[in-house]
DNA sequence: CAGTGGTCTAGACCACCCA
DNA sequence: GGGTGGTCTAGACCACTGG
């Protein structure tokens, strides 16, 4: 095992045992390059790797702390529908519903931290998998983010692919519900009027300013978010 | 910007532009030490961080390759119920309604890799958030790996914590679905006969041994699965 | 000001892979 | 054997923090 896999452990181990409670100001890279009679390159590369991993917290100037133990918590990874459908080798097609320019309403302005009145583009289609409807997407996108959103032929290129061109969101919002959607949305999908569905909900902020906000719909029938494996960690 | 994130960028875009194709061999450390004239620590690191992001694969006596451009995708967090009810603030109880040996049939025996009448332990209870149902947890765990399980109190100790506390898991798998519940699941949970339920379906393996199969469900008037934020990468 | 972590260098030895 | 990445060393300078 390499030298600094075993300073981490070393470490690690202290800080699961309580031993070195939250809070508690480790020892500096200095001193233990002169305790343990290693180079420093080599604690510090333990020490920027354990904060990476949220076990400890590195300050410049102040020294490495301990970090309050992170709630475990396991990841479930959601990916771009089209993506999706091609990986399972199936084919994928769009059907345009709506593209369009609205007006804001009270909680669009809200979420898009713009007036009421205030003018956003929407879209509506659904996607579907060798022809059976699988995800209806209802997208508000704010016109200083795209302003030529509504010209797009969203045919030939997805809007999360033709959103992503633009710029990557600097922060994602996601939600995960189960509902029973409106009538409109299971005629769409084929689906009978009570059927369960998955509704994901994805808000996108560009440098702190709100650029998407897109309720995606899935029937539950069809569909289960993808499930993903971790790997062993700590 | 620290030299090892220039290094960085300059590779990183010519992978995204396609200039470097997946599966191309990059240049190797020594290279670039002499084409940027830097040091091989340096070019290391910027090669390991990318190597661990996922953009370009390492292979020890070979070299380092471009890597296939993952699919864009977001994650969404799963925690512990006790430990999510706490952190709002609220408290936490639970009912057991099973703790009991059963022996597998065959979707069990294929989903523990044993044969069929092999020997399970099941338990069923229900979390409640300030009284309120919140989660039905039913749950199958081998006695390879918890041979003390009926005899655990779960109202003190919650089978996460238990479970985690034996070994943490190599391997998770999760799946989200919507579903209507089954009667006596909608009785638990004190929802209405057709309400949507989030169902959440988490299996674990110990050093690719199945260990346990839970099935979480979740009112989908009362809960979703937590969003979460994601900072700027790349 | 002394101490901290962030970065960088110019070497070195090793395990591994392929020809 | 020659090239690759994986690790490690013993220095160095810097920006930042606190007293």
């Amino acid at each position: 095992m390499p030298l600094y896999e075993r300073i981490k452990e070393h470490v690690a181990s202290r800080i699961k045992s309580g031993e070195w409670a939250p809070g508690t100001r480790l020892p500096s890279e200095h001193e233990l390059v002169a305790t343990l009679g290693v180079s420093r390159m080599t604690v510090h590369r333990a020490f920027r790797e354990l904060g990476a991993e949220g076990l400890v917290a590195r300050v410049q100037g102040r020294g490495t702390f301990a970090a309050s133990p992170r709630p475990q918590s396991s990841l479930i990874e959601i990916r771009d529908i089209a993506d999706e459908i091609a990986a399972r080798g199936h084919s994928h097609s769009v059907r345009l519903i709506r593209l369009e320019p609205v007006r804001a309403d009270q909680a669009l302005a809200d979420a898009f931290d713009t007036r009421v009145g205030g003018r956003l583009f929407h879209s509506v289609m659904v996607h579907a998998e060798d022809g059976v409807p699988i995800q209806y997407e209802e997208r508000m996108v704010t016109p200083f983010f795209a302003p030529q959103y509504l010209e797009q032929d969203f045919a030939t290129v997805s809007t999360t692919k033709y959103l992503q061109g633009i710029a990557n969101p600097t922060q994602i919002m996601h939600e995960v519900f189960a509902i029973c959607p409106r009538a409109e949305i299971c005629r769409e999908l084929e689906i009978g009027p009570n059927e369960a569905c998955l509704q994901l909900v994805r808000r996108t902020w560009v440098n702190g300013v709100p650029a998407t906000k897109t309720w995606f719909t899935y029937p539950g029938s069809r569909y289960s978010l993808a499930g993903r494996y971790d790997l062993a960690r700590s």
